[in-house]
Parts: structure tokens; C-alpha cells; sequence
DNA sequence: TTTTTTGTTGATTGACGAGTCAATAAACTT
DNA sequence: AAGTTTATTGACTCGTCAATCAACAAAAAA
């Protein structure tokens, strides 16, 4: 019984099945056949949302940057002063939202998939520009002329933190991952001040 | 015209031949047959020297951490005092027969492997507490309390910029990630000195 | 010199999985 | 009412690939 403007429920349902479906085997060899057990429908169904299985790849990690990007913005208007700001983004990317067990395995199995698929590279460089960007306007400020060389680090540091709980097999720590970068945020800034 | 004593060498060539072909393909779904191929033997050979797939998999892992604990060994033989020290583990991080594109592409599946198969994990563990340690030595007699901090941050770091690595098209740029490392380094220790 | 061990491969098996198709049905349009 | 669009799936095609096997060759051992 076709109830109709069932497209996009659909898609989303295939996304979000993606997604955990990717996290818990912690691989792209995920058949569309599971993710489309998941979101509770057939394979047939899924193949005719979406072309091919790349297609609903490239949409579910267009999905994460999408939460990723929606949280950090939320995190920075909430914020006040420069520091705060490189805080808010901080803060939002191990929130629990996006520090989980699963979403950390896609972030990670999407990497993979930008060594191959150009569209997916495109995407992840999106998220890179955006992450250095927004900690550049908070740290310019108060770092100045170091305001780079500490963005290039925290980001790398953030990526690497997410990179090792993907390793770790009990619950992802977010306030501990924090911590560990508002460390060396505080550290930077003090060296400035020196 | 069997040659004797063929199965170090087989294993050997197929090792690294599986290393590059992951590396070069940026992902584990590289087959057998063109391991083989690149390892000039046929594919059945492969099977025969690694009974399966994953077990070549898991040797090019021991291969890759092996050169790399080698180098670091050997950098941190050549060096002097806590903080040489710490500066050796990072300068063998990057080094150029480390920080290879092909490398660092196979770096990141292995990271992916690990997800799913329980040694790989346990390879991957390994590294970590190797450089772990490595790095407290180093930074104990420098940063005291806060060197367990210093370490964790600087770990995250290394594999951060291993993973940003695995997406610049550009060609690798070890010298500028040894920077960014010492540079963080740098001001860490000069935060202890206040 | 027979036998065993080591090296080597082409051919085959067996499984699995992406994508297609034909068919069915319920809505919406005219 | 007839026709069109949207939803949905079971069955099928077609390709790929890991792993196995049977067979052959040469060295070493007996």
C-alpha cells in the first residue's frame, strides 16, 4: 500500500541503517542487502532510492558532516570570546552525538573510502577546511601570527583522537578526549603570553 | 626448477608487494591474484606459502611495524638526552621511508583491519604502547607529571597527521609534520618551565 | 634409483553480492 | 474509468574472488 512521499523517509532510514550498520562491522564491506534489512526494507527498494551503493555511502557521510557541522555551529553561538569559540568546537566534536562507537567507525571507513572515490575526498575536505576555519577565527585573536600552526595541530590532534578510539574497545571517553586538546590549547595560549 | 629455500623469499616479495597494492588501491579489496601478480607468481602460490588472505594481511601489518620500530630504535640509539629523545621518536616517525604515501595508505586500512580482525587489533595495540612508552622515557625526566598528558596528546598528534597525510594529493611532507609535532612539543616544555 | 620433500601453476569450485527486471498494488490524474 | 506515477519485492543474472586440487618438475634423502 503505496503511501506516497515515501522518498525521502526511506533515504534516511537507508542513511542512518548505513551508518550503523558500517560502525559496528567496522568495514565498508557492508552488503546493501544488510543496511537495507536494517532500515527494514528490501535490497531492490534500497537500489532504487539510491543508484548504487556509492551513492548511499557518499550520502551517508554527507549525513555525519551534515550533524557534525549543524552541532559545532550550535556550540559556537553558544559561545562567547574568542577562546570560547575554539572551546565550542572542541566541546562539540567529541559530544556524544558524534564521539559515538559506530559514527567514529564510519568517520574512519569513510577515510578509506576517500582514498578511492573522489566525491568522498571532496567531502572530507570540506569538513577539513571547515574545522580549520573555525578554529582559525577563534585563535587569530588571541594567537596571532601562531594562530596557524595551532589550528593545523589541534585539527590534527582531533582527527587522531577520533582515530584511537576507534582502537579502544570500551565506551568512547568525549570529556576525556577534550580534555586532553583544551590541554594543549591552554598550554599554546600561555606560551604566547609568556 | 625449484630453487630451494624459495619460502622467505615468496613470502618476502609477496609481504611487500601486498603493501603496495594496498597502499596503491587505498583499500583493503585489493585480490590475491594481483598481490601475486606484483609479486611475480601466481596466485595459488600466494595461498600456498599464507594459507589465506588475512594472514597475508596481518604479516605486511608485522612488516610495517617492524621497519618502523627498527627506525625508531635506530634514531633513538643516535641520539641524546630525554628531550633528543622524544625529537627521535618523531623524526623517525616522519621519516621517509615511513611517511611513504603507500605506506601511510596501508597505515590507515591496517587501522581498519583492526576494527574487524582481533590480531590486527592487537599489532595496533602494540605500536601504541610501544610509542607510548618510547615517548615517556623521553619526557619523564623533562615534564615530570604532566609527561603521561604530554604523551597521549602527542601520539593522538602523529596519527593525526598520518591520517591528514592519507588525503593531500601532494606529495608526503615529513619535515613540515615533524614541525608541527616539535612545535607543539616546544611549548609544552616551555609551559613546564614558567 | 626410488622416494620424499619443496616449488609451482592452470583449472575448477563454491559462495557471495551488486544491480536488474518483471510483476503487483495502491494511490493520484484526467 | 482509464491511464499514469510511486512504492515494493522475489527472482534472477552476471561477475568476481578466495580457496582447493590435480598435476608436473626438480632437488634432496634413503
Amino acid at each position: 500500500m503505496p503511501k506516497l512521499g515515501m522518498e525521502p523517509i526511506r533515504k534516511a532510514a537507508l542513511v542512518n541503517a548505513a551508518i550503523v550498520e558500517i560502525g559496528k562491522k567496522g568495514s565498508l564491506d557492508v552488503t546493501v542487502a544488510q543496511i537495507a534489512r536494517r532500515a527494514g526494507m528490501s535490497s531492490a527498494l534500497a537500489h532504487h532510492y539510491f543508484g548504487s551503493k556509492e551513492d548511499m555511502f557518499l550520502a551517508a557521510m554527507r549525513q555525519l558532516l551534515t550533524i557534525y557541522g549543524a552541532e559545532v555551529r550550535g556550540a559556537i553561538a553558544a559561545s562567547s570570546g574568542p577562546e570560547g569559540r575554539v572551546r565550542a568546537v572542541l566541546i562539540a566534536s567529541f559530544s556524544p552525538m558524534n564521539f559515538r562507537r559506530d559514527v567514529v567507525g564510519s568517520w574512519l571507513n569513510f577515510w578509506v573510502l576517500a582514498q578511492t572515490v573522489p566525491q568522498a575526498r571532496r567531502l572530507l575536505v570540506i569538513y577539513q577546511r571547515r574545522l580549520n576555519s573555525n578554529l582559525m577565527v577563534g585563535l587569530r585573536p588571541i594567537a596571532g601570527a601562531r594562530a596557524g600552526q595551532i589550528a593545523a595541530s589541534l585539527a590534527a590532534m582531533i582527527d587522531g583522537l577520533y582515530l584511537r578510539e576507534a582502537l579502544t574497545s570500551d565506551t568512547p571517553d568525549g570529556a576525556a578526549a577534550v580534555a586532553v586538546a583544551l590541554d594543549y590549547l591552554a598550554s599554546q595560549l600561555q606560551t604566547e603570553l609568556k
